[in-house]
DNA sequence: ATATAATGATAGTAATGCTATTATATTTGA
DNA sequence: TCAAATATAATAGCATTACTATCATTATAT
């Protein structure tokens, strides 16, 4: 990825957390190695007292930075999806012509996170696979309407509009613009999942395969009517 | 519903639980109120310390149906799956046409639950909604591959098989049958997920919305390449 | 009538998810 | 440069969870 997204800080709503954890090496050091933790041992086992162990620090002082483990993986899965939409609006913001821009989207959101930029202390590939595995929890809540009005998931739902912003762009008929995106961008997490753990319930094996299935699905539905 | 499937027994994989809750009026009231339970709380807050006091019975005998509460919701879910796939193989077992075949299968499995059979102890409104919002739970684990082995979600992966079939019946050459099934049935949970927390991200509003969207989806893909 | 199985009552334990308090660094800014 | 403010660490404590174990009681089946 460009260096230049090594100078921008993603913007994350300040109610998910207490105290801003890019404001402190302890807080930054909490993000890095919650990461590496939950990757490892998944969500359910992960507690604020193994991460204060790691982080050779104390579990009441990352309830300083996070009021508990779910608003912790608010933040990592905002800030993972605000890092997604950045290099959405890099790479597509000079394409004029829809279907290219569709196209170019689809293949940035569907396709696995392979590298680390490693100039941050995040690790891309391993948060890509904590949405994979977690991110439906953060919403498979009983809070989830009190959250969502918090705003929690307003990064995630830009994306979304914007996908399907994209989608009426070439077919302003197409009655299920915001269900096409939204199954893109939840489905795409759901094929990386089967293909890792349940390979019979799909066909995604191969490398990115879900860019080559998602382009082909859209493509399908929308360009036909246009013609 | 057909009154015929009440006598019909969903067959569930024996690991999944230590004493069959269909055995004892203790078990059938186990799982009636942990439909309820589940649906009314979240799968987060509910116990079987408070499952028992509802049930006026004790936390403890409850263990003796099912080891912890993860394999009462496999246990939900595969029931619910069965179930699903009894009306699907006895809606579409007599109809040849592949195409008016798939058009009934989508018909049946996104199409909400809106009527209880009110035959057996079990809510299949409730179980449908529990569904929606627990299911991707109980497979997002550390344990899923040891889990998977045990077979504990074979209905599940029966039932998308069924529907891969039926796709490929139509178009063998389409080479994402197994990803689209695993799609229509994942995201059909999904977009009823959203149409009642996040409606923005959705167009499926009204009552079987999604049925149209998948309708539309899955025919504007496989249909054109057919003719 | 007796053995067997099912259920209920009670207790106990380790871990979790916090909150509170106090002590000790570290920073900063007057 | 020193005091005040702020951040962090250490320790304790508490209610709840997710069990396990034991023993008593009550059906049921032979």
């Amino acid at each position: 990825m460009d260096r230049l997204l090594q100078s921008v800080k993603i913007n994350i709503n300040e109610k998910i957390y207490v105290k801003d954890p890019e404001s402190s090496d302890l807080g930054r050091r909490i993000i890095e190695e919650s990461i590496l933790m939950i990757h490892d041992m998944g969500f359910e086992s992960f507690t604020f007292k193994k991460l204060g162990v790691k982080i050779g620090s104390n579990e009441s002082s990352i309830y300083r930075y996070f009021e508990n483990k779910h608003k912790l993986l608010l933040y990592l899965a905002s800030w993972y999806w605000g890092w997604l939409e950045y290099q959405l609006v890099f790479a597509t913001n000079s394409i004029s012509n829809p279907k290219e821009k569709l196209e170019k989207t689809i293949e940035i959101v569907t396709k696995g996170t392979e590298e680390d930029s490693s100039f941050s202390h995040i690790n891309e590939v391993l948060l890509n696979k904590i949405v994979i595995n977690e991110y439906s929890k953060s919403y498979l809540t009983k809070e989830i309407d009190a959250e969502n009005k918090e705003g929690y998931f307003i990064i995630y739902k830009r994306l979304v509009t914007r996908i399907s912003d994209m989608i009426k762009a070439i077919d302003a008929d197409y009655p299920y613009a915001s269900s096409l995106a939204s199954t893109i961008l939840e489905g795409s997490l759901h094929q990386y999942f089967l293909r890792d753990h349940f390979p019979s319930l799909t066909d995604c094996h191969a490398k990115n395969a879900p860019t080559a299935y998602f382009l082909n699905l859209v493509f399908s539905i929308l360009i036909p009517k246009t013609k």
